[in-house]
DNA sequence: GCCTGCTGTTGACCTGGGTCAACCAGGCAG
DNA sequence: CTGCCTGGTTGACCCAGGTCAACAGCAGGC
């Protein structure tokens, strides 16, 4: 338990945290210095996943946290039936893999949606680094917090609002995190399926495909594939509190 | 920043949580002698809550943790356009809260269903214990992970089941939570009201009324206002995977 | 005791979105 | 180039569960 040296194997690396454009949306954030560098060390070997590549699969044992570096992963859980429910569509920054820490195993799958590449941060090094890095396990601690209330916002989204709604608020979360990494927030390349959108919002394709068509019309969208303008982000961010006009109900309290 | 005396502060104490029943399920579990003392220390004075009594309302800045000691309570988040979605409802040994850490300032509310008892645990208190017991800070990211995890079995629910199949899960899930604290899984006091239940499941009142109408005809209940008694645990079991019987789909995959 | 107001139940009806089926457009193997 | 296969779109139809309305029962206030 001593500050081993194995923690500061600059071996490992490739490039560091501290050069990273990412930087302040992942774990580094607020994070400074010398502190920055520990941190640095514990950043496994960059990994590269191919489209449809796995980065961990249910029932794995857990080893490392993960940070999409580039690219895009999905993230889904199969229920003993075999269906599948989609948790979250994962973009450069963020962190993957908490589900893991409960019992030590991963309680859900990580798979590429396009070629991507991740940062593994191997769990024991990073406990050992957090323990002398107080600022870093307040991150941490953070970070897996930002997923507890995304998660809630995935709950509000599936059980309060209409199908409209859920997909304007799920493109509207896209361009917000597009934008968060410098991108265009108003051109979203869509890397996962009409499939995956739809099992990430309970609905079924066929309800996925007529929303965009819909949202077409009403000139909100311009689609083509896998590519989505944003023609309208006021009337985008209307439809978000809009998919019952005349005030629907589904039970609002207790 | 030195290993304060406040931390150690006896007076604070009540009953200890060496002493407490709860012991093995919440906080403490796995941790031993010295260490579990010194946790003690960071417990503050119990909080006791009325029904409707509120623990905490989205906004306010994050102070603790809280344990639920005795009771109930339900924690929910509440959108711009004023609905509610209920995320959990609390027993005895869990801990509400963890929301709070992203951005110091709670993402939801949390209110007693029943006269309750709470554990306090002061964060700053927690966290100058938790960077000297390692053990507990494992502990401590394994309770949230846990969180997770059970956040991404309610979105299962919600996204892929049947309004029956759901209803079944979350009895089961309450057998099985008052199983863990001793009591008997099949006699449930429901102490949220139907609307809870119905703004949990994403369902409206009247539906999961007449669930229960169907469950009690099917002999798989006995209901009574607010007591559930499960007669067929092996049928509930079967409700639980059966919502559709043909093999009903809602897209399952990418 | 009686009134008032919640919480819960039941019935009749309606609709958002699921189901089923046909079809189209790229992508790629041969 | 051709044919197949996967992903996506569109239309016609249907049903689980939402909506609306009436009512029952218990709880609290006076």
């Amino acid at each position: 338990m001593e500050p081993s040296t194995n923690v500061l194997d600059l071996n490992l690396l490739r490039r560091s945290c501290s050069s990273c454009a990412l930087n302040e949306l992942c774990l580094p954030a607020g994070i400074g210095g010398d502190d920055l560098t520990r941190l640095d060390g514990t950043v496994k070997d960059k990994r590269t996943l191919e489209r449809g590549g796995v980065l961990y699969r249910d029932g794995d044992p857990f080893k490392a946290l993960y940070v999409v570096r580039s690219g895009s992963l999905k993230t889904f859980v199969q229920n003993e039936a075999g269906d599948t429910q989609i948790l979250g569509f994962h973009l450069p920054g963020e962190i993957i893999g908490f589900d893991a820490l409960a019992s030590n195993r991963h309680a859900s799958q990580a798979e590429a949606l396009e070629r991507s590449s991740i940062c593994e941060l191997p769990y024991a090094q990073l406990q050992q680094v957090t323990s002398e890095v107080p600022a870093l396990h307040r991150q941490l601690m953070r970070v897996i917090s930002r997923e507890v209330v995304e998660e809630h916002r995935h709950l509000v989204m599936m059980g309060r609002q209409q199908a409209q709604e859920q997909l304007a608020i799920f493109l509207k979360s896209l361009a917000d995190r597009y934008e968060r990494l410098q991108r265009d927030g108003a051109a979203l390349t869509l890397t996962m399926s009409r499939y995956d959108i739809a099992n990430y919002l309970g609905l079924v394709v066929e309800t996925v495909s007529r929303l965009f068509s819909r949202m077409e019309e009403m000139g909100v969208l311009e689609v083509n594939r896998k590519a989505v303008r944003i023609l309208r982000p006021d009337l985008l961010a209307d439809l978000c509190r809009n998919g019952h006009p005349t005030g629907s109900r589904r039970n609002d309290a207790g």
